[in-house]
DNA sequence: GTGGTCTAGACCACA
DNA sequence: GTGGTCTAGACCACG
């Protein structure tokens, strides 16, 4: 991997959003260890300083706990990661509606156009 | 306006989508002069070559028309912007249910969770 | 080969013309791979760009197909060669037309001088 | 008029040529005077040398006169004239038989499409 | 290696 | 002024 971050988020952020994503697709599986900072950030192709930052954040979410001398390791807590995929959730089907609704899609087409769609891969 | 775009698509198609979308407001009505390439170019933070490129294939997709000395125009062609709607929309929804697969939602759940998104904007 | 292009049409669409012939002498067999994009710059002594544009007009024509990090490839495809085949011959016979127009050739005397021309040559 | 010559014929051939088609479309009705060698040098951006050149070549073809003092004056000879215009004449037919060669017409359905575009435009 | 995109800057034709 | 083409050289993603 390497560097491809939005302009919008800030870095640290985005691997956060990242981190939590590959633990709710079950890539990192609780109560795995986390690759090392410098590792992360050499994986990344960040400063270390980023990922550190990010780890930080991630322990304050109550997502990950870093233990002295071992490493961070991700913490079974199936309530807090239903909260975070909720929020996750929201913010995507926002960005969605916001989109169709840019080109032009009224919002009762909306959930038209998504059945269409999901049907149509049967 | 200046430098913001994402990073997986080109630029020029960015700004093809971007010119297309302001067609679809009502922001460019047809037969409406675009900004000339090196104007626009300015107001986009990109090089004249991108911008020509753009406009390049917005007038192979009959979007609009160029007059050598005058200047780009957009062509009234409802049946047309009508298909590009509709590609752009797919293409919106596919990028959405990939995400909410990505994060672990499943296509039943999904539907249901626009549905409140909407239903609570009421 | 090296620089000896009309100043009349764009160099690229008559790399373009070139290819085209090339395909419909059988000297680029389907599916052959064209030379690298850098090594047809150097074989026809022009930028490396204004084959890439030449390379696109031609996938955009359906002609070839371009596969990334592999190269670009002429595809199978006789009936769009026929229908390619027919407007270069248009375009070449207006060509004909005019000059000889222009010199002075009535259309009923540019019909027996080719006859001629060509039962010369028997 | 400006500089805008083919690379395969020498520029003063090609003045040469011009001269000739304007007078086979009366533009240069015999016995007219042509333009001065410096005014002729301006209207087609070139050297005065190389009109002096072409003015000597029509000169020795016979197809105008110099009078000392007076200027160049295109000959009262019609029958030089078909001459010239017969040779140019293959010359063009030559070409468009080798580009209609070279993009695999056989000679037989030369004269079938060259019909075909001639009554097309009735 | 391959093709694809982008920038910087030039020159052209047309109006 | 406009759009259109071309060069030179850079960086990227893919394999």
């Amino acid at each position: 991997m390497s560097k491809e971050f939005q302009s919008s988020k800030p870095i640290y952020m985005q691997i956060v959003d990242q981190v939590v994503i590959d633990i709710l697709q079950g890539k990192q599986k609780s109560p795995e260890k986390l690759p090392s900072v410098r590792d992360m950030a050499v994986k990344m192709g960040v400063n270390p300083n980023t990922i550190q930052r990010a780890y930080g954040e991630l322990e304050r979410m109550n997502v990950v706990e870093t233990r002295r001398g071992q490493g961070t390791f991700v913490i079974e807590n199936n309530a807090l990661l239903e909260d975070i995929k909720l929020s996750l959730q929201e913010e995507i089907i926002e960005d969605f509606i916001n989109k169709m609704n840019k080109i032009g899609v009224k919002q009762t087409e909306i959930i038209t156009q998504v059945h269409h769609f999901l049907n149509r891969g049967i």
